[in-house]
DNA sequence: CTGAAAGCGCTTACAG
DNA sequence: CTGAAAGCGCTTACAG
């Protein structure tokens, strides 16, 4: 035999026809127990494979989920954020456990953009994950609704349908946040990040701290507010900013942790210490946030369990299934270090 | 027109035949200009886009890469090391530069072993990476060999062909930091890692940095190695275990980052102070490695370049072109910090 | 339970 | 430069 086996090979050698192979090894319950195992093992000494180019293209289905991980397009091209690393670890696992390979693209400007993974069939539907600018994405999920092609996305709202969007209780998550602060006696707070509409998660975290606060008789004044998108950077050069104006604060919520990072280096560059004269909290809870100096106080988002709601929850998509909505907003958890006190 | 638009669609507007189309389309020199225009522009406006499947099948190609990350079976589950992720998204970028997807696939056991993306056709070849054990490494070569499938791998040897193996100059990296070493006259040395066969890119890094301290007439005590695996827990844990002996030390080499964070803890926790008791450097260049406490030296490989070496290669080797063999070791770079002095 | 046949949507010789 | 036709390797009605 040249070249790879084939379903009729198989048929050949296990003296059924093509069809029955076909049946056996998808493992049909109207072939018989007998016929099966002769099928089964000729496959397997041929070192045979089904075609997943024909059999998709036969059944008209991949097997295959698309992620597309949006890059803020300021930031540099080299670092990508660790948080959407993480999810991509926990998405890949999700997708393995349930038969589905997945295809993994970046989506750093805005004319590479790869609907047409399932417009052309390579994906049965898409994830999508980033910190964009949320105006963008409306445009994109226009699209992608208009294709009819099954997508979920991460943090960012689709309007008027919830069933799309997995995210983290980013409300929740600040209002943690600002009773920390409470406890600790630090009410005069700083914000790091973009609380405009075009960044909905950075706003909600934004909203539920400023609530809480306003329960307690306090708020952010817009003075101490600087816009910074998530890159240690960023964030850095917002606090310096702020620093530059002689703001002062006794706390300081930075709305991801690299944003936080960036204003513990602005702050200690500037002879502040940390958490001595500003408590610092971040948010995400990313693998060095327990290796920073001083280890970073920060809301733990849940990646594994995001990671297996978003496909969980595109596969009941793909199979015009009910959404479990209850579960796919996440519960955040606050962690405190030494950045805090 | 009900559901997706086909060749056949466009060609019937267009006024041509399905294999004009199809020419048109894939740039076929033989298609007249008015023509093709004709054609684009109708599959334009039907929202048309080639069907991966079917053209995959006819051509017999994937247009695919896939990518198995093999993760240390000994290593939790949640926490991929963050090298491998800064790889996989200097691989992905690559890749969508040469036209091609990428699937990706973490490989936890061996029992889910993925050789078969490239005998199912789903992918072109294969990227193999992780810090595996070399020892089952090679049957899994030895696998992908009989298959004739075509891959690269990072880091670890395939014996006699070179051409498959895309790394980091490991060896030179450790006589680095040897060097470092013996100019700040720390040459009591301690090896945290894994010099074994069983991990060829740790004992690469060791080696080095034997033979540079012995060229200076010192070398490394085999009562100051410890055994670890790359993991911030495993590191601690062996340095703990040489302390507990009393084995004392006064320049330490993680033979990874995550290893050398995980040392510096160890270290802190008995009341050593880095770099003053102990100067301390790692291997990587991890994102993590710039914001510890201290901030991290290590050996930095170039992930970017790595990527985009290890699709150049796969590619020639699809391709059956010759390899850049000249490039396929990457010199790796010493990072100082604070960690040693 | 099994087989013969159609057909998924393309690419690519072959003939003009 | 263009078209008619074959065929990639499967899955799945349809008939028995």
């Amino acid at each position: 035999m040249k070249g790879k086996a084939t379903s009729f090979d198989i048929a050949h050698y296990a003296g059924v026809s093509q069809s029955t192979v076909s049946r056996a090894l998808r493992g049909s319950p109207l072939v018989n127990e007998e016929t099966r195992r002769k099928v089964v093992e000729v496959a397997r000494k041929l070192n045979y494979k089904v075609d997943k180019n024909a059999s998709n293209l036969r059944a008209q289905q991949s097997s295959t989920l698309a992620v597309l991980l949006f890059e803020d397009p300021t930031s540099d091209e080299s670092q990508i954020n660790p948080f959407f690393l993480s999810m991509l670890g926990s998405i890949t696992r999700a997708c393995a456990k349930e038969g589905y390979d997945l295809l993994v693209s970046f989506q750093s400007s805005s004319n590479d953009w790869h609907a047409d993974y399932a417009e052309s069939h390579r994906a049965d539907g898409i994830i999508l994950l980033g910190y964009g600018d949320y105006i963008d994405y409306q445009a994109k999920f226009a699209r992608l609704l208009d294709t009819n092609t099954k997508f979920v996305c991460w943090g960012a709202n689709v309007d008027g349908r919830p069933e799309l969007t997995v995210s983290c209780d980013n409300q929740y998550g600040g209002r943690l946040v600002a009773e920390h602060f409470i406890e600790l006696g630090r009410t005069d707070c700083a914000f790091i990040g973009d609380a405009s509409h075009h960044s909905p998660e950075f706003s909600a975290r934004f909203k539920g701290f400023e609530q809480r606060l306003q329960d307690n008789g306090k708020h952010v004044s817009e003075r101490k507010m600087a816009t910074a998108i998530s890159t240690e950077e960023s964030g850095y050069q917002a606090t310096k900013s702020l620093l530059a104006n002689n703001i002062t604060f006794n706390a300081l919520f930075g709305a991801s942790d690299l944003i936080a990072i960036g204003a513990i280096r602005a702050l200690q560059e500037a002879g502040l210490r940390v958490p001595h004269d500003v408590s610092v909290v971040g948010f995400d809870d990313l693998a060095v946030a327990r290796f920073c100096t001083p280890p970073l106080s920060t809301v733990q988002q849940n990646t594994t369990l995001a990671g297996q709601m978003l496909v969980a929850n595109l596969l009941s998509l793909i199979g015009e299934q009910e959404v479990d909505l209850a579960n796919s907003i996440l519960p955040p958890q606050l962690i405190v270090r030494q950045s805090s006190r």
